[in-house]
DNA sequence: ACAACAATGTACGAAATGGTACGTTCAGTC
DNA sequence: GACTGAACGTACCATTTCGTACATTGTTGT
């Protein structure tokens, strides 16, 4: 919002400059993005994310106005980082059940090696995603998931692999929830279950599970529902 | 920890009294849950908690020593109210099949009713567990969870109608993944993909999505795991 | 009735914290 | 080389916020 970069020269002139915005940016930035994913948005402290800079407290209200502006530029530079990533996961050339089981595979482990990502989402949930709500960026981001989806899931209908009548937002739902769950609840779930949920051999574990319960979701059967 | 009760009075007693720790002692753990639910650790404000409460601040420190301990109390509070309500569910009487369904149902519909206990674990992550791993009583509280659904599990294997291999903690794990989600996420996710995620309508649907995923993964059959 | 202790109200202190005023240096332009 | 605006440093202000000192009232045992 309040950042303004001079688009003439690169980071890469820079060298040997005293001055170098850009970089001073991404700095702040970087800092910021560890601070409030692991404080949150109140417990952060913008004295220590300060300190923790190459710059000073004063360059965090020249290039972002407030200390809730920079949460929100935090936020969607993680948006970004992740969309960036997901986009690599080239899937309309493999079979869909291989396309689907990667995605989740896929899912399941981005989430557990970007912990600061879900961190983030995390609070913005605490504050009811009330900033999110702000940004078009991020909205605009997102739409490409549930597409890539779709294309998948309608795919595998007509091979007949996949049952047919599932909502693919629904199927993004679940995939969602086992890799979001999986590093938000850790810390809690490890403490009560005494299980070391993170070691290699539990993820690895886990990791197949939720392959597995995706893919036994997917598949057609007859459905299981018990009525209440 | 400091909460000092004469238990010679119950709260019935105490009508017509000026004096009624007990009430009062209540009445701000019942704030304090709601303004730490709502804002965290570091975002709520004990002036804000005693405003909102008949006590004055003097009685939240008279009580409950730290804003930190009285973080602790709620946290543990809202744990004891979860499991004394868990603790009504009689799963033993009921054919496997059923059990397991109910077991899903209610930790769903539980977990969307009571969006103030799912978002203090929330905030206890984003503090890595810190304040639960200090308390004995939510250790203790937490044993019987995995019991009641081993004990059903493991009618469903004699019965032949779950397969064997699955470890009853995992499967905890997944129907805890799947109901937390539902209330953790849902403003991100409403958000971003546009989706009234809370409607009635589209909270029945996942209810049945999320039953008819668990169960589809219990049920006998042959793993569909595509390797990586 | 009267100690003795529990329960509560009021006002205040000290540190932390978000944000800013003001001055200085850097780098491109004429 | 002077000028201009961007980039940056330092010191500071105003408020918020946790916590406490001190005084007062209620309650119970004897």
């Amino acid at each position: 919002m309040t950042a303004k970069s001079n688009a003439s020269s690169s980071s890469s002139t820079r060298r040997g400059r005293k001055n170098d915005p850009e970089s001073v940016q991404a700095d702040i930035l970087a800092v910021a993005t560890r601070e409030f994913s692991e404080k949150g948005l109140s417990g952060a402290r913008i004295d220590e994310i300060a300190e923790k800079t190459r710059a000073s407290k004063r360059m965090i209200y020249y290039y972002f106005k407030d200390k809730e502006t920079l949460y929100l530029h935090t936020l969607e530079a993680a948006y970004q980082k992740v969309r960036l990533q997901e986009a690599e996961l080239q899937l309309n050339h493999l079979a869909p059940l291989e396309a689907l089981s990667r995605l989740v595979r896929f899912t399941f482990c981005h989430h557990a090696k970007n912990p600061d990502f879900i961190r983030l989402v995390m609070i913005e949930n605490i504050h009811h995603g009330r900033y999110l709500a702000q940004s078009k960026l991020i909205q605009s981001l997102n739409a490409g998931v549930i597409d890539a989806l779709t294309n998948v899931y309608n795919r595998g209908v007509e091979d007949g692999c996949f049952r047919e009548g599932l909502d693919p937002r629904e199927l993004h739902w679940l995939i969602s929830a086992l890799s979001f769950f999986n590093v938000s609840n850790q810390h809690t779930f490890s403490r009560i279950f005494d299980w070391k949920q993170t070691a290699p051999e539990n993820q690895r574990k886990l990791e197949d599970h939720v392959t597995d319960m995706v893919m036994r979701y997917v598949l057609p059967g007859e459905p299981a529902i018990a009525e209440p």
